[in-house]
This record gives structure tokens, C-alpha cells and sequence, in this order.
DNA sequence: TAGATTGTTAATCGATTAACAATC
DNA sequence: TAGATTGTTAATCGATTAACAATC
């Protein structure tokens, strides 16, 4: 393979964390080998995405008539999706999002590690959330410079959502992760994740709908 | 048409609420008529996507050469997506991510109302965030029951997701949305939508990994 | 050996995109 | 009338599912 395959399908990836939930959830109860049937029915898929998602993570060879060793599986998708080597964000707005996500302990799992919170705000400059410090909104662009931070979490207010975006792009930030309902815009060089509450709430009142319909 | 469509495609109803956002920044600044081409443009998705989308949320129809009225578009979005009948929801777990979305103004704009949030600790129960009442866990079931609520968010720590969903499960919920990592098991008369922190930051690394790559 | 499971290949399904007639 | 846009139909694309040979 001549510089080969880009990326994996977009698909997969959303798929691999769940059978890492699962995997982890089945090692705490004592599971040592594991199939892909198994997988499929914790993660409730069809067992052939299962055999696919993780040929395409390029787990080690699982062995027939037995499956996989679970501390191998789980070291092979966690090193597919870097969660070993840690990655450094900036989060920009401390409102109670913002300091509910500071103090969240499980981003260190997904190796990701929030460095520090910026406010335009003095009432929450100078403190801490869960041991790290929140700055003034100025130092944002040394800070990222300084440090080589590429990712940045965005839970300003929706109206400051594309003021900050902008100067997070000009202090050299490559992914933003917007938790607010705010539409960004971004040069093609930097990657964007909306966490899109609206379509989340859609998807599940249209579910209780037909749920509902059908008594 | 007898007894027809079940259920709008995901995708679809995934793109709506996006459609709606880019539809009323527009309204704002003083557009009065709107192409699917121009949604397209701002939603940055194809354009036969976007009349199909609007198609099957039985949008009025548009007139040739100019389009669609946007208050007409945006009030039938918006009614397609029953952001007009209030749904009520309890909220489980009232720690810094509870607070949050207690506190957050923008559910208004879809339609949901969180009556009450319910904990069990001594230190929120009897609070007021954002002027909705904490109480203790063992309302919850009363509290659905003759309120008559249907949706519950879930934001508890993980250990105790499971436990809180049965219980919300025995008092009639049907429709959770969870916030924890936890995966749920939950009878198939009630909808679960899980809002999937990690598989969010595999697709955003993931970009960046790329976008670095490029360089 | 028999049988369960892997890993891949082929078939199916659904969603996206392109094309175009109808319309104002 | 000319041309832009709607709304739908057909073509393409990709993802899911089923099937099966290889293997332990």
C-alpha cells in the first residue's frame, strides 16, 4: 500500500470507544478472552461491524474457536485512538459547562488533559477548578503559543462562540470542540466538532414519539 | 397514504435543528426569503440533502425563482421538530454538568422543560438553579408519576447511572437522556440517547491527526 | 474430528448526489 | 421569454449485513 488509506470510516471510529466501554465494563467482571459476537451484543451491533471496526483498528489477530485476550483488544483500540499519548487542550469559557467539563476526571482516560480555563469574567479568574487555573481571556494567544496546545474546548455563551473561535485559530489552535449551540466558522485547516445538543434532543423526542404512537 | 412512514431518516432529522439555526441567523440579519441552495451554502451540505430534508419534514411549499418565506420554514421546522409542545423532563444528578443544563436558557427554544432536578445529597437538596427545585431521589417517583413526565436526564456519576435509570424506568419514564459514560440497559418501550463524550473527541482527534498529517 | 470463531468477500440496503422536468 | 429554483426521479456511492472459507 502506496500512501494508503486516509481515514478510517468515520463510522467505525464513533463505534470503537462504545466496544472499549464494553471491553472495560466485561475486564472488571473477570472476562480474560473475548469474541466479536460477545462485543456485538454488549455494544448491541451486528457482528460483522464488530469483525470489520476492529480489522480496521488493526487489533492484534484474535485467535478462532477462542476470540481475543481482552488486555490485548483493549491495548490495541486505545492505542488505535491515542488515548496513550496524552493531548493537551485549552478551554475557553467558564461558565458551568466549562467547569463542569474542568472537573470532569474521565477526559484523562480518553487522553485528553485540559491545562487551563480562560474568562473574560474576575470573578472566576485567579481560581481553581479541580487544580487548574482559570486566566484572563488576554493571555489565551502567549499561552497556546508557549505551550503548543492544538485543541481547545469552546463553552463560551453562543455570542462570544465566534470572537473566541477566531482568536483561537489566530493563536494557532487546529481543533475546536464547541459545546455551544453557535455555528462556527473555521479555516479548512482547523478541525471542528460540534456537540450538538439540538440534534441530540431531536433524535430522541422523535424516538419517544413512535415509542408513544405505537400503545 | 395508509398507515405510512414509520420514521423520518436519522440523518434527516439529525440535519433539521442545523438547518433551523442557520435559518434564524439569517432572520436576524434581515433575509425574508431563502433558496435551499443558500441553506446548503450555510449548513455546508449538498443541496439535494437539503430539499429532500425540507421535503420530508413537509415544508410549504417553496416558489420557483425565489424560494422559501423564512418565517414559513422556520415555523414548519420547528413544528415538525415539536418545538411548540412543551415536553417536561426531570433531571437526575444535580452536580456541575445537572447544574448546567438546569441552568442552560436555550432548551426553551426546543421545546423542553426541566421541572425539578433530584440528588442525593444534603448540600443541593432545597437549592434552586435557575429557579427549578432540587429535591431528594425519593420524590423522584411520585414526582413523575403525577406529574406525568415522560424524559429524564440522567447526569450522575457513572457508578450510579444504572441504578437511577432503573428507577426512572419503574416510575414511567420513557425516554432518558444520559450524560454519564455509562452504558445503559433499559426495557425496549423506553428511548435512550446517549450522549457520547468519547466517541465525540475520537472523531475530533481524528481530524486534527489528519489535518497535522497534511503539514 | 467436530465445531466455534476469525477475517474477508459478496450481496444488500440506504443515503447521498446528480440530473432534469415543472414552474413561476 | 429567459432563467433561477423547486421537487422528484435516477445514478452513484458507501456502509451494513450475510455468507463462507480458513483456522485452531
Amino acid at each position: 500500500m502506496i500512501d494508503s488509506q486516509t481515514s478510517v470510516a468515520l463510522a467505525s471510529l464513533k463505534r470503537l470507544p462504545v466496544y472499549l466501554k464494553c471491553l472495560k465494563d466485561m475486564r472488571k467482571d473477570g472476562v480474560e478472552t473475548v469474541s466479536s459476537v460477545a462485543i456485538a451484543a454488549s455494544a448491541m451491533v451486528n457482528q460483522s461491524v464488530v469483525k470489520k471496526d476492529l480489522s480496521l483498528a488493526g487489533v492484534s489477530e484474535g485467535k478462532p474457536r477462542v476470540g481475543y485476550k481482552i488486555d490485548e483488544i483493549i491495548e490495541d483500540i486505545e492505542s488505535f485512538l491515542g488515548y496513550n499519548n496524552t493531548k493537551d487542550a485549552v478551554l475557553v469559557g467558564v461558565g458551568r459547562m466549562g467547569q463542569a467539563l474542568m472537573s470532569y476526571k474521565g477526559f484523562a482516560d480518553y487522553g485528553l488533559n485540559i491545562i487551563a480555563g480562560f474568562d473574560i469574567c474576575d470573578k472566576v479568574i485567579g481560581t481553581r477548578i479541580n487544580g487548574k487555573i482559570v486566566l484572563p481571556v488576554g493571555k489565551l494567544e502567549s499561552a497556546v503559543e508557549k505551550l503548543n496546545v492544538k485543541m481547545a474546548i469552546l463553552t463560551t455563551p453562543a455570542d462570544n462562540a465566534q470572537i473566541m473561535c477566531d482568536l483561537l485559530v489566530k493563536a494557532g489552535i487546529r481543533a475546536i470542540w464547541n459545546f455551544t449551540p453557535a455555528r462556527l466558522e473555521v479555516p479548512p485547516t482547523v478541525a471542528l466538532k460540534n456537540e450538538n445538543i439540538a440534534e441530540s434532543l431531536a433524535v430522541l423526542s422523535s424516538q419517544l414519539q413512535q415509542i408513544l404512537k405505537k400503545e
